[in-house]
DNA sequence: CCTTCGTTTCGTAATTTTACGAAATACGAA
DNA sequence: TTCGTATTTCGTAAAATTACGAAACGAAGG
């Protein structure tokens, strides 16, 4: 028997999205995404000031998230926002601030 | 001699917003607030699935993030939120998936 | 003054997050 | 096939988050 949930679909969605945007490379990342098309891994690395096995750990959070997807163009991978995701999460938090 | 700062202020300001936001309950809360002007500690832990410190806990983090503010009315607490601080939030978010 | 009510803080535990460097992986080029 | 480049995964550690019940707290009422 499934046990009642007591957050709404939106209620959840919207504070996952809200967590994969609580750190500020996070933040750093979109924004960059979403002014230029997309973006490499390794030019990321260079701008930001952290270990590039930690930035991958968190492109991989934006990833699970659904924000972001990774293109494999070897021998590179090219990030971009998920578009159709990144239109939920702002529909989501429009709404949540209306 | 200071650090200089990778990160601009939006950026981790909005990233605490974010933060503040990452949890079903507290998205549930800031909903409410945002529907009607205010409630009480009590009346939120006759809702809400959790132990009362809990939610107490909840409240600060809401609190601290300055989303809501507590205005004390003995007995009770009554909760709303914090207007300066959820429009900079709205106008952040609202930028920043423009 | 002592109790009660509403709420928060404390103590604690389990889990998650953040971070790093080393090692592994994937792929094209030599 | 071996090498080099780009990136991720692994192993690990420190810190933060989430959760609970018990105890403490502050104000009003008896």
């Amino acid at each position: 028997m499934e046990v009642k949930e007591f957050y709404s679909t939106e209620e959840k969605q919207l504070a996952r999205f809200a967590k994969a945007l609580s750190h500020p490379v996070r933040i750093y990342i979109c924004d960059l995404l979403s002014k230029q098309t997309c973006c490499y891994s390794g030019d990321l690395a260079e701008e930001v000031p952290i270990a590039r096995s930690t930035l991958s750990q968190h492109l991989k959070e934006l990833k699970n998230a659904g924000l972001i997807q990774g293109e494999i163009t070897p021998p590179k991978i090219k990030y971009c926002l998920n578009k159709e995701n990144w239109a939920m999460a702002q529909k989501l938090f429009t709404e949540f601030f209306k």
